[in-house]
DNA sequence: AACCTCCTCAAGACGTGCTGAAGCCAGCAC
DNA sequence: GTGCTGGCTTCAGCACGTCTTGAGGAGGTT
């Protein structure tokens, strides 16, 4: 029987690619992950890896195990969940992940509404982009992550991983008041840093639309891009959920083709139906249920 | 995650019945058997046993872990086996239990036959009784087991096995040359030691035929009993396995309502496709094949 | 050629899980 | 009732396994 710990090193190291990121997802020394992959190799018998370069590839030996490694954690994690089902109340602690979008305004409603409905569920909560938060869902550091993604820039859709759509978040161009549009081409924008899915569709768009943006600011907190639109110093494309609650301050403009980031929930596969993981995507629906596009 | 050892455990508790069986079975202390029981009930955070008398009994949670725990073991068998069938040669060790008879006929040429046919397979092989086979089987302590039941006396069947009827084995009756089988009614007999399923079978027979037997000598070993028959010393009922490659030298009779015991091989749940297990049943079969009803 | 990244190996520290002894409780025999 | 057995648990102590650190080598990049 071999070990599952070891396993499971073996199916992050064939969703990740190399040791040192699956030592760094969980948290341990690459010496630790090379040994331990070493010892579950002369476990099998049989070659696991093999180098290529200065990395390591799996063997057609290790993809069997890989295969067979996702649906024992899955059915782990369904037991699990079943064991929770069971029980009459929901308990236990929730650990949950989002953009910043969703955490200034859905996740405050659903929490509460959490709280009043199921007391004795103790919510964790952290602010944590898509690609970061996806990658922490599969190494077990959250139960369930709620994440954008934005068009034509897909995240790294692991396996072992339940997806499921909340809605689409329509996005809009938010300009200073009174501030002409056709002026967008050569006022300054305010982006995200380079590297993040935001800000290749920003640039994208702005190419596609016929000029080279003059990105002069950038920040990936959403609140600062607004204050930087209300102050008159730049223009952004901001979603819509940014005004959940607030008022517009800016003048916005529908974009000619219109553009969407999709809003989705993730859960490790067989945990979908835990009690809780089932409560708190119940309630984000509500909550989403009330959005509202901004007047 | 629950730690899958653990859960083993807990598998095993709910087939066997005692902590201390089940450190028996696996080779523990109980003290180990107990503290890891524990900890699993901390680690899952419901109670999963409850004592009952001086001994334990599974909550319906421990039920549902113990359910998937089954499925889980039978999909790590099954990604050793396809490991294994997807080499070229069959390698590696196999651990075989038969009970004495088959060692004695079939087991010498189907040894043969796999040497010369899977050169690189070791099996290591060992006489044991049915119900220590399977108990071992479940285990872990062997690969494949091949055992014998009696008419109405059915082994203990564990879930998690795979079983496949190899042949029936008629039973006749021995009786040394000459004697009139009239007269087994008072003659002395040799049958298994007390508690075994042939002595039960055996007595109830008698019983069934109208008389209790007079159990003069008793052995486990069918050849012992061949021997006190062969000299005049007892009857005895044998089943036709123990004529294979041998001389019949006492008089056989049937019974006057024909009886057999079943023979079947054992593996466990997603071993069976383990190309060894598989090889190993063949080449039994084949050897099966030729049995012929003693002269 | 120099540097960086990634993997591996050796040595030491820490922690987990084992054993064995002792204690407790239930069931059963006398 | 008393004593005995069988089963589970707790505790102390020990051993092994697994982690970390640090060094070294090999491949790839600039």
């Amino acid at each position: 029987m071999f070990d599952l710990h070891r396993l499971r090193l073996l199916r992050e190291l064939s969703q990740r690619g190399t040791l040192a990121a699956v030592a760094q997802a969980l948290s341990y020394s690459p010496s630790s992950v090379s040994q331990q992959l070493s010892l579950l190799e002369t476990e099998v018998g049989v070659p696991l890896l093999e180098p290529v370069g200065r990395r390591v590839k799996l063997t057609p030996q290790a993809e069997i195990l890989v295969r067979h490694t996702e649906e024992v954690l899955a059915r782990l994690e369904q037991a699990e969940s079943e064991v929770a089902a069971s029980l009459h109340e929901i308990t236990g602690t929730l650990r949950v992940a989002t953009f910043q979008t969703a955490a200034l305004a859905l996740i405050p409603a659903t929490l509460a509404r959490m709280r009043d409905e199921h007391p004795s569920l103790r919510i964790e909560f952290q602010v944590l982009d898509p690609a970061e938060a996806l990658s922490a869902l599969n190494a077990r550091d959250f139960d369930l992550v709620f994440v954008e993604e934005w068009p034509d820039q897909p995240e790294a859709r692991f396996t072992g991983l339940e997806y499921r759509e909340v809605c689409r978040d329509p996005i809009r161009l938010a300009v200073p008041r009174g501030l002409p549009v056709d002026g967008i081409a050569s006022y300054p924008w305010i982006m995200e840093p380079d590297g993040f899915p935001q800000r290749t569709f920003n640039v994208n768009w702005c190419r596609h639309n016929g000029f080279e943006p003059d990105v002069r600011f950038s920040s990936t907190d959403v609140l600062v891009k607004l204050r930087f639109v209300e102050r008159g110093l730049a223009v952004a494309l901001l979603p819509d959920l940014v005004w959940y609650d607030r008022e517009v301050t800016v003048d916005l403009h529908e974009l000619p083709v219109a553009q969407s980031r999709l809003l989705f929930t993730a859960a490790r596969a067989g945990r979908g139906q835990h009690p809780a993981v089932r409560a708190f995507r119940e309630t984000l629906a509500r909550s989403t249920a009330l959005l509202q596009p901004p007047l």
